[in-house]
Parts: C-alpha cells; sequence; structure tokens
RNA sequence: GGGUGGAUAGCUCAGUUGGAUAGAGCGCCUGCCUUACAAGCAGGAGGUCGGGGGUUCGAGCCCCUCUCUGCCCA
C-alpha cells in the first residue's frame, strides 16, 4: 500500500533513543517533583495486557509531566512474587522430571536467581518496547540489596514496638505448598457437601447429637459446646456431663459457649480448637487443649489418636472412611446434603485447613486511626473516587496480617534462635527469639555462638510494601529529602488494594508517619469483547507482544488509552487497535504532506491560519485539563478530533492550494509549526509516531524531550468559520438534491463579500457568474444552484421536510416559552437560549417556505 | 446476608453542577481511487437512555421501587 505507514520498520529505533536520554534529561530537571513507583511486575512471567494499560497510563501522565518542565522520577522494577515464582519454577522443574524435593535449598534458590533474571530481562524488554520511560539507573528487584535491608529494618523497628509478634495461632494453611497464608489469599467457594449429624453417646447412658460436615475431625475433638441458654441441655449442663468420641470412646466435657449457633442442626457442637476457626476462640476461652491430628500436607496423623484404618489418609478419603465406620457402627444418624463455604488458596488451589502454628503476625489494627485521619485529610485520594469508601471500610476492620511463609523463596526473617551450647539447653529455652537486623555473635542469654535464623520467610506484600520507601532510599536517606516522596500518584489495579496499596499505606504510617501517595488511581482489569477476563485456560488472552509486532506500540497504547472507562471491566478488542492503527496511518500521512519541512515563525497570513491556531489552543487548553483530572481517554480523544478533524479535514484541504502556489513559504512555515506543536500533545499517548513525524519535519532533538506547547497567537477562527459552514451547506443542499459532489450543477455565489476562492477550493466547484435555480443562504451569503425538473422536485420534497421539523422545533419552543414555570423558574440564561432558538427556528421555517413557493413558481 | 458497580445506537462504551435536536469507536447504507492517506474522502440511517412511580418549569442525570447482571466481603 503506498504511503502506508509501517511502525514495524520505524518504532524500534526510539528505544534505545529513550533509553539513553531520557533518565538523563530527568536528571538534570530542576522542575517541582512529579514522582510514582512502577507497580513492579512479577518474575512470574511475562507481561500481558493488564501490564500493557497499567504501564500506559503510568507513562502517559509521565510523559505529560516531563514536557511541562516537571522532574519526573517514575522508578521501576519487578517483584520477586514469593509464592508465586515458587510455584511456577517448581511446576517448571517437575516438567523437566525434576523433583523439586530432591533438591536442596541451595540449588533451588540457584535456580530461582536464573528464573528471575531471565523474567527481569523479558519483561525489562516488554516495558521499554511498549516505550514506557521510567528512571532505568535507579531499578529495583523487591529481593535486591537495598530491599533486603528495608525488610530486616522495618521488621526490626515493628518488632521492637511490639507491632509484629510471634504467636501460636490458627492460620490459614495451604496443604499443597505447605505454608500459612494470610486470610486475603484465601478464596470462600461454595460447594456442595453432605452434613451428618453423629451420635455421642454419653457417659452414664444416653445420646447427644452433633450435625458436622466434617466428621473426619471427630478425633480432635476437646469438648462438646451448646448454647448456655439452650434449654435442651440446662440439666446437662448442670450435671457436668460428658461424652464418648465415636469409634476411639474418649471422654470430653460438655460445656456452655455463646459462640454456638442454636439453631444450627441439633444445637450441639464438637469442639475441634486446632481445625476450625470458631472452635479455636471456643477453645481459648475455655482453656482446652488443642489437638491436631492433621498433617503438613493435609493428612491423618499417624498415631495412636487416630483408629489405624484412617492414619495416612487426605482428608477426603479419610471422612469417606469415617463415616464408613460411623455408619457400621450405628452412630451416624443421618446424611443429607449441604453447601458450605470451603476455602480455596488462591495460589496453588489447594483446600485450606485451618492449622494450629507458630507464625509471626502484624497488628494493623494500631495504625487504623492514624490511616483513618490521613485519609479525612485526603491522603489518599482515589480515583474512581468510589474506592475511597472500600479502603475506609477496609481500615475500619483491618486486624492481624500473618507475615510468615514456609517457603525457601522470599526474605528470611530477621530472626535467630540459640541452639545452646553443646545441645545443653539454652537459657532462650522460652524460645524468646533475637530480632536483629544484623546476624547476632552470640546468644544473649547463654552467649552460645550456635544461633540459627528463621527459616520461614515474609510474605512477598512485606517487601513490596516497602516499595516507595525503599524505591527513594530508604532506610539509608530520607526519602524526603528530595521532595520525591511521598509520591505524587500511585497507578495500579483494583484487584490488589487490599493486598498491596493498603500494605504501602500501612508501612508508610508505620515507618515514616506519611501515606505513600498522594493519588491512587485504581483501573479495571482487561477483559475481552464479551468482557470475560483473559485467561491462559480460556484461550481468550492477546498478547501485548503480538499486537505490538503487527500494528506496533502505538497502535496498542492508542487502543488502551482510547476506551479507558473506570470500570472495573476494561474490554479490549482487535478492532480497537485498528482504530489506532488509521490514525497512525493519519499522522503519518499528514505529516509528508507537510514535507519539504520549512522551519521558522508561525505568522498567521489567512484566515485558516488563525482558525487552527485558535483550534488548536483550544485543544491544548482541553488536553491539560483533561489530563489534569487524570482523565486519559478525554484527552486523547481531544488529540484525535483536533487532528482529524480540524487539522487534516479542514486546514490541510485548506493550505494545500497554497502550499502549490505563490503562499508557499509562509504556508509551509506554519503547516510545520502547527504539526510540530501538535506532536508534542500526541506525543504522551503515541510516542514513536510522534518521534517518528518530529524527525520526519526536521524538528531538533527528540519529541519526548522538548517542552509542552503554548498558545499560538491568533486573531479568531470565525472568519475561516464562516467559510467552513458555508462549504457544509453546500455539500448538505447536494445531498438535499440527491447530487453528488462529482456531478455538481452550476453554481453561482450571489453576495458574497470574501471567501469566495477558499469556498471554491474547499468545495471543489468553479463558480459561474450567472445561474438561475434555487438559492441556499450560508454564512457568507447565497449559493445558486442551478437544477432544474426533477431536482426541483426533489428539492421540494426536502424543503417540505425542512418546514414539517422546524415547525415541531417552533411548537416544542413556543410551549416552553408559555410556560409560566419556566419563564419564573429558569435562570435568565435558559431563558434567553430559548427564545432565540425560537427566533432561529423561525427564520428557518420562513426562509424555506419562501424557497418552496420561488421553485414551485419557477417550475409551472 | 452486607457492601459496591452496571443496564444509553446492531456491538463495545462515553455523557463533568439537571437546561436547545443525547455522543464516540466499530459495524451498516449511498456516492467517490479528488496529487498525504481507500488504513482514505463526502454524505447518511439508526436510540421511549432496563420497567414503574415521584421531585422539578424542565430528568439519561436527583429520590423511591421492581427486574436482570458484574464484582468485593462475610
Amino acid at each position: 500500500m503506498k504511503g502506508a505507514y509501517d511502525p514495524k520498520e520505524r518504532e524500534d529505533r526510539w528505544l534505545l533513543r529513550w533509553e539513553d536520554e531520557v533518565p538523563l534529561f530527568d536528571a538534570q530537571s530542576q522542575g517541582d517533583p512529579f514522582s510514582l513507583v512502577i507497580p513492579p511486575p512479577n518474575v512470574t512471567g511475562v507481561l500481558h495486557l493488564g501490564h500493557a494499560l497499567n504501564n500506559t497510563l503510568q507513562d502517559v501522565l509521565v510523559r505529560w509531566a516531563r514536557l511541562r518542565g516537571k522532574c519526573v522520577r517514575w522508578i521501576p522494577g519487578t517483584d520477586h512474587a514469593g509464592i508465586a515464582t515458587q510455584m511456577v519454577l517448581e511446576r517448571a522443574l517437575d516438567a523437566e522430571g525434576i523433583d523439586p524435593k530432591s533438591l536442596s535449598s541451595q540449588e533451588l534458590l540457584e535456580k530461582a536467581w536464573a528464573w528471575k533474571e531471565n523474567h527481569r530481562d523479558r519483561i525489562v524488554g516488554q516495558l521499554k518496547r511498549l516505550g514506557v520511560t521510567p528512571y532505568w539507573p535507579r531499578e529495583r528487584f523487591t529481593m535486591d540489596e537495598r530491599c533486603n535491608r528495608g525488610v530486616r529494618k522495618a521488621f526490626v523497628a515493628l518488632y521492637d514496638r511490639g507491632i509484629i509478634k510471634e504467636g501460636k495461632r490458627l492460620v490459614n494453611w495451604d496443604t499443597r505448598l505447605e505454608t500459612a497464608l494470610s486470610d486475603i489469599e484465601v478464596e470462600r467457594v461454595e460447594k456442595e457437601g453432605l452434613l451428618w449429624t453423629l451420635s455421642y453417646q454419653l457417659v452414664g447412658g444416653g445420646e447427644i447429637r452433633i450435625a458436622t460436615t466434617r466428621p473426619e475431625t471427630i478425633f480432635a475433638d476437646v469438648a462438646i459446646a451448646v448454647h448456655p441458654k439452650d434449654e435442651r441441655f440446662v440439666s446437662l449442663l448442670a450435671q457436668g456431663a460428658s461424652a464418648k468420641i465415636p469409634l476411639i470412646g474418649k471422654e470430653i466435657p460438655l460445656i456452655a459457649d455463646e459462640g454456638v449457633d442454636r439453631a444450627f442442626g441439633e444445637g450441639a457442637l464438637k469442639v475441634t480448637p486446632a481445625h476450625d476457626p470458631l472452635d479455636f476462640e471456643i477453645g481459648l476461652r475455655h482453656n482446652l487443649p488443642m489437638e491436631d491430628i492433621l498433617t503438613p500436607d493435609g493428612k491423618m496423623v499417624k498415631d495412636h489418636r487416630v483408629p489405624i484404618e484412617v492414619q495416612g489418609l487426605d482428608v477426603s478419603m479419610a471422612r469417606e472412611k469415617v463415616v464408613a465406620m460411623l455408619k457400621e457402627a450405628g452412630q451416624c444418624v443421618d446424611e443429607k446434603p449441604h453447601t458450605s463455604a470451603v476455602g480455596i488458596s488462591q495460589r496453588s488451589g489447594a483446600v485450606i485447613e485451618p492449622r494450629l502454628s507458630q507464625q509471626w503476625f502484624l497488628n494493623m489494627e494500631r495504625f487504623r486511626k492514624e490511616a483513618l485521619d490521613h485519609l479525612a485529610k485526603g491522603k489518599p485520594t482515589f480515583l474512581p473516587p468510589r474506592w475511597e469508601k472500600i479502603y475506609r471500610d477496609w481500615w475500619e476492620v483491618a486486624g492481624d496480617w500473618c507475615i510468615s511463609r514456609q517457603l525457601w523463596w522470599g526474605h528470611q526473617l530477621p530472626v535467630w534462635r540459640c541452639r545452646g551450647n553443646d545441645m545443653e539447653r539454652c537459657l532462650l529455652g522460652c524460645k524468646k527469639p533475637v530480632v536483629a537486623e544484623e546476624p547476632p555473635d552470640s546468644c544473649p542469654c547463654c552467649g552460645s555462638r550456635d544461633m540459627v535464623q528463621e527459616e520461614d520467610v515474609l510474605d512477598t506484600w512485606f517487601s513490596s510494601a516497602l516499595w516507595p520507601l525503599v524505591s527513594f532510599g530508604w532506610p539509608e536517606i530520607d526519602p524526603r529529602q528530595s521532595g520525591e516522596f511521598p509520591t505524587t500518584l500511585l497507578v495500579t489495579g483494583y484487584d490488589i488494594l487490599f493486598f498491596w496499596v493498603l500494605k504501602m499505606a500501612l508501612m508508610g504510617i508505620a515507618l515514616e508517619g506519611e501515606v505513600p501517595f498522594g493519588e491512587v488511581i485504581l483501573h479495571g482489569l482487561i477483559c475481552d469483547m464479551s468482557g470475560t477476563k483473559m485467561s491462559k485456560s480460556k484461550g481468550n488472552v492477546v498478547d501485548p507482544l503480538k499486537v505490538i509486532g503487527e500494528d506496533g506500540a502505538d497502535a496498542l497504547r492508542f487502543a488502551l488509552l482510547f476506551n479507558y472507562t473506570h470500570s472495573e471491566v476494561i474490554p479490549f478488542g482487535e478492532d480497537q487497535v485498528v482504530t489506532g492503527r488509521r490514525f497512525l496511518n493519519k499522522v503519518w500521512n499528514a505529516t509528508r504532506l507537510a514535507l519539504p519541512a520549512r522551519p521558522g515563525l508561525f505568522e498567521s497570513e489567512r484566515i485558516e491560519d488563525d482558525w487552527i491556531a485558535s483550534r488548536f489552543n483550544e485543544a491544548l487548553e482541553g488536553v491539560d485539563e483533561a489530563l489534569q483530572k487524570r482523565e486519559v481517554r478525554v484527552a486523547i480523544r481531544v488529540v484525535y478530533r483536533f487532528f482529524w478533524d480540524d487539522l487534516c479535514d479542514w486546514y490541510l484541504e485548506a493550505i494545500k492550494r497554497r502550499l502549490r502556489g505563490e503562499g508557499v513559504v509562509q504556508a509551509s512555515v506554519n503547516l510545520r509549526h502547527v504539526m510540530g506543536e501538535t506532536l508534542k500533545i500526541l506525543s504522551p499517548f503515541c510516542p514513536f509516531i510522534a518521534e517518528e513525524a518530529w524527525t520526519l519535519l526536521e524538528c531538533e532533538g527528540l519529541v519526548a524531550l522538548s517542552s509542552w506547547p503554548q498558545k499560538i497567537d491568533t486573531e479568531g477562527g470565525a472568519a475561516f468559520g464562516r467559510v467552513r459552514s458555508s462549504v457544509m451547506a453546500y455539500r448538505e443542499s447536494l445531498r438535499a438534491l440527491g447530487l453528488t459532489p462529482e456531478s455538481p450543477p452550476p453554481l453561482s455565489l450571489q453576495g458574497w463579500e470574501r471567501g469566495k476562492d477558499l469556498f471554491a477550493h474547499l468545495a471543489r466547484v468553479k463558480p459561474l457568474e450567472e445561474v438561475m435555480g434555487i438559492e441556499v443562504e450560508t454564512d457568507l451569503g447565497r449559493l445558486v444552484l442551478g437544477i432544474e425538473g426533477k431536482d426541483a422536485e426533489q428539492r421540494l420534497n426536502v424543503l417540505g421536510l425542512e418546514i414539517k421539523e422546524a415547525r415541531n422545533r417552533i411548537s416544542r419552543l413556543e410551549g416552553q416559552l408559555a410556560n409560566r414555570g419556566f419563564i419564573d423558574n429558569a435562570p435568565q440564561d435558559a431563558v434567553t437560549k430559548v427564545k432565540e432558538s425560537l427566533r432561529e427556528v423561525k427564520r428557518i421555517e420562513s426562509e424555506a417556505i419562501e424557497k418552496s413557493d420561488w421553485i414551485r413558481e419557477g417550475i409551472s
């Protein structure tokens, strides 16, 4: 295709220039800080469209800020993504036929670091290919040395203040990965299951019936609880009754607890504190023992507490077996369908078992008040604003965050324990840990040098939470020193509000007393056109690199921005890229028309110059206003409209005759100037073609490092506006007559003071002196179209329709003005407008009537 | 169960404090390869703004209610 823009051949050359020159530029900038941190992509895999959107949004604001002279600090980096990376790596090893468990932790770590390097390189390559311009010299990784120092510092500081504590509690346990998880990493899924009613024999005769969905846990029962006010059980409680666990006969007491739901089942609850959160609470209240009968991988223990038949079985098999045994013993008295919410690990998909274990917890509640106080002062603000309530509500209920994980990939806890001299018992026999930023030389109690670091690692989000702090130098440097912290804004997906945004706020407040960002912009998730989330299993994933390979990064960026909304779901389809591709082609060709480039000062020479200048000024204002409000969709549409409708469809068409004639010098200068200024406002959105065209126009340096346009001096666009409206009126008349511009009727212009030549050029007509026919009024004068016969009939029909429509409007407007309520209550402004409209429509009506009469006379 | 979005043109979606004839992209129809661009140009059709009620001089927008639907939390 001749003259078509081919991004494939042209985009790559700009990547290196930006990579080299943008950081130098940013480093030397003296303007007000405009700072932000990239949401670090996980080194688990490579980037998807969501990342493309996220980074494009940031890059638009960054490039805009840079051009406006701000000192931009956009810190890039990647995230080690603890659980996720460990999972994909183990899976990859499995696929190679290597059992991850056969490798030492040293070997695993080596493989993980290699994996990280590989993916980090690919991710960075992708980001660069997308054209984004962060400050590469300060790229970070959440497990690099500085981050690790930050993590140790934060952990110790919070431990010393009693905010981080160790404790043996019931946690969400992933039985596949064999690690604890935080509450928000557990997804609740409704599952169809069964509810069994079991009969427990009371000591001394009789039975008590208990409904349960988990009969395999009866061996961990330590009591039977009923509601203290439940009349069915008051006498039994008074007797101090106890019952025997079926199959094993262990005696457990009957206790009263207000937490029991009287309406559920038979009103009695078997209490297994080590395997159920509610039971755990009851256990604590009544100081009950905690029997744990599951192994870390979710199997029944192999010891005497459990019947030999079920030892070592996994939970679901054990359940079947136990039910069968209970039925045989006549102690399973009922079985019915029942749906219950089952916890599923968000990462591994395994069923979550509540498990009693020693873990570390961060008490977020301590910062509730501070966080809410900050929020009340607008720190941070949210876009869309509705997220503020979600943020606030979360703080209202913020509790303990389980931060320790039993994984091998992550920041090891800065916690050491003494193993004692020569296996002698240490005075730290209480297991009081040594929490310190550096490994302790010896045990502070017994002096032993045999200290061993805790093997657990921290939740990934613990280090991610420190990201903005660490990115700006913490803990070595006070991040506020440079003015870059707190950061200007944060742009991320709403899906990690709880995981990340809140945790960053927490750490900022906890460690520096500041919310680390001024604004939070939360965007939706990219879906396919039917609104379905993209996923590999559904096969609807669009690979950003593939789109870039076919249509270029600009087209992808355009598509993402042009269709960006505040919705939680952002549909993405090929059609949208097509629009971008077409637009880029338009830009390319418009630039070619402006060649050869002729540098110089814009000087308004003709009315179209004044017009385009005033339109440009409006567009400039529109873009600034929209970006100020972070409305990228509005902003890119302003540029799109201006470029296509104003610049190409009118200005370029108008200026063509000068480019080919005597006015060529100033026309070329003006065109190049307007094009150049327009490329500047296009560059934040579509930076590649902006550079390409910038170069073609022989402008200096990079448009990315130029400066934001000033308004262009102009007398205003009214004069050309009249030409434009006259041309449109002419075209509409042709249409109304059933004619086309290719077969125009003879035409003359009557009463035209000026604009004749330009009109003739744009309308592609050659006006004659004398023509008889129908008349059309325009802003510049009268058009006389020489038509007869059939065309005249057609015209009469159209005029008839025009009259009818005008009368409709007249009656509506008159009705409005006849309404006392409207006259009395509406603002003067609105009333005036209606009156003006009425006058205008009446004029249209009478003219149409006049013309009809006139044509009718001509025919007869 | 609690919270929170959505329903506007054939499709996907905009619509800022209520104010003249509700917009865009894609698709569709008509005519054109007009010396930058057919990935284009010119023109056009298409909407009871989910249903019902209310407030108002005036409602896509505010209030109530119903239906359908997405997401988050328990």
